[in-house]
DNA sequence: ACATATTTGATACCCAATATCACTAATCGC
DNA sequence: GCGATTAGTGATATTGGGTATCAAATATGT
């Protein structure tokens, strides 16, 4: 992982090899931009920065990529729909801080929310089987520096 | 709700007369469709039960009462996106407890989330400035009697 | 190299939601 | 009441994100 040489767009398409999907010209471009999005992204986006590539062929990545748990779907305050690198730590289950301000987005560790989620709707005898939290705010960079896009 | 002099319906009206909005024939027909709903709902569903009315004054409504407070937007586990009348004692900030089974929602109650939020988010210098939350599971007729489709 | 299965992408399509805008209806001032 | 003013309506067109189709192109196993 410390190898230079181990691209971030090659780890992608190794996971994907790993579920027995072909290492493809245009499936190499999809990934090889999202690898280079320091911050979420939307699939219009990624596809402006593709045109060569068909607009069938990117939403498949995409979709491939959040099977196979590199990629999370996150909703903005607004409602739309971004994609989101995860680090390779956190396959599992985690929840988002989105920087409403830069784009930025952070992990979030070290929360037992399910445990308290679990107790608040066991007083109201509910069961729960899933939840989606988004998180908005600011980065402590923005925070520090509001003035930067 | 029996005959009760004052119905729910009479009460979003009121509500939207409040901040000036007229009371329209086509507007107390939407409010009443809604009024009679006991679980979360589609726009398109809404459209369906009042053929008469525009579409273009089925959306507006809408969001009106989105804006007033008295209906909130729900996004389902599948992306789909519902609303749900808000208890009037409950206009302000909450979750819900959706079934995922019959569509009841409740509102969840006595979750000091926004106090755990951010102290985790404390941790990552993270100024929380929103967020968003849904809940999915069983409501307890449902976990009681699964078999019902 | 060949056979096979997968992938691609142009195109058409879908569907929820919004924009437009001439017309209609509610309210106000008198 | 009555006309003037303003808000509301709805038929229609448009937008926008995304999926379905399917013949052609490409990767892979042998």
């Amino acid at each position: 992982m410390r190898n230079p040489s181990y691209t971030l767009a090659e780890r992608l398409l190794d996971t994907l090899g790993e579920q027995g999907y072909r290492d493809t010209g245009p499936r190499r471009a999809v990934v090889t931009a999202i690898a280079r999005k320091n911050r979420h992204f939307t699939a219009e986006e990624l596809r402006d920065e593709l045109p060569g590539i068909g607009r069938a062929t990117v939403y498949r990545a995409l979709k491939l990529l959040v099977q196979s748990g590199s990629l999370c779907r996150v909703r903005l305050e607004d409602g739309n729909l971004h994609y989101q690198l995860n680090s390779p730590d956190h396959h599992g289950h985690h929840h988002h801080l989105l920087c409403v301000h830069c784009g930025e987005s952070q992990d979030l560790r070290g929360c037992d929310l399910e445990t308290q989620l679990h107790s608040a709707a066991a007083r109201h005898q509910f069961q729960i089987t899933g939840h989606w939290l988004e998180i908005y705010g600011q980065c402590r960079h923005c925070v520090l520096s509001p003035a930067v896009p």
